[in-house]
DNA sequence: CACAATTCAATTGTGCACAACTAAGTAGTA
DNA sequence: TACTACTTAGTTGTGCACAATTGAATTGTG
């Protein structure tokens, strides 16, 4: 009976191909309701983390926003120079270290975190979800991006985590 | 004593701030793997996810590649006619409905896609992970996405999911 | 001190996701 | 049949993710 030998192996490979692509999925349609949520706040999801991660730590440089939210600065220069034309950061090369540039909000950027945060909470409430179920699911996200990141490499010292608030 | 009136509720609301960057977190380090994994087949996890798709439904329309991956023309479009100039898939205008465009699998592309799917496994299986934990996760991301579509509009008959081999 | 190695932000170029719109074909209906 | 709806791909424009490179500043070492 040779039919089923390696039948169970196969099935875990093509339950890993499910998760990668139910991943980007869930990721895709989350970011598809917080974008919805954000339009009235005239910024985008990865802005609005950019937001919140100043308005937990104050003033911080390029490279920490960049370990909180795994972003490097191909993503964050410009990312930054659009929240600064909005007037929402302000940017100012460092003293100590002239290399580095230090990120703060102004006082709009401030307002316009705190709107955008009340704008994410009522629209995640309206949900309805689990949560239970949303702290077991975060715990094997977390999880599984270590094992990812412990194979490819992964992130630099995210330190605290962003979004602890 | 005040303080604590809405503290449940707001450890929901905490939670889902989490969970949803937990989940960009996720499918951006899988991805980052998936993309190692397939640089030396010269094609992205997208287009993967494409040549995956006509290998298991055959020629396909545009259109209902769109509803398997969930993605629309303005992403389609282009990732296509690069998988056409790569010489992977071949594109027909229908002759029953001139609207509609048929994509099939080239020789070259048949032959890409087995040799991107064994790259894939051997990747996914060098994780490691725990097909038990992975099933259940794939169940809650089913459920969420399912909830988020229900809230947006979400998706538009997916019929059977994308990645069923 | 001089010089090599490293760090940090920015830039360039590619590809994906998505919104808005266009062009062309089809279907339904007065 | 003429006319309106709708459907299907494609195009354009914006923003994000990421690789690779550059330039300037700093650090480490001889």
């Amino acid at each position: 009976m040779p039919t089923q030998p390696t039948a169970t192996a196969e099935d875990l490979l093509r339950l890993e191909h499910h998760v990668c692509f139910a991943l980007q999925t869930a990721s895709r349609a989350f970011g598809s309701l917080y974008r919805d949520a954000l339009r009235e706040q005239q910024i985008t999801y990865p802005q609005y983390l950019v937001l919140l991660a100043l308005t937990e730590h104050g003033e911080l440089p390029v490279k920490r926003i960049g370990e909180l939210l795994r972003l490097d600065s191909g993503t964050l220069s410009p990312l930054l120079k659009r929240l600064e034309t909005a007037g929402l950061v302000q940017r100012t090369r460092s003293a100590q270290d002239e290399r580095s540039v230090d990120v703060k909000l102004t006082a709009k950027g401030a307002t316009r975190s705190t709107d955008s945060q009340r704008a994410l909470r009522a629209c995640a409430a309206s949900l309805g979800l689990d949560p239970a179920e949303l702290q077991v699911l975060q715990g094997m996200l977390q999880r599984l991006t270590d094992r990812l990141d412990a194979v490819t490499g992964g992130a630099v010292d995210p330190g605290t985590p962003v979004a602890d608030n």
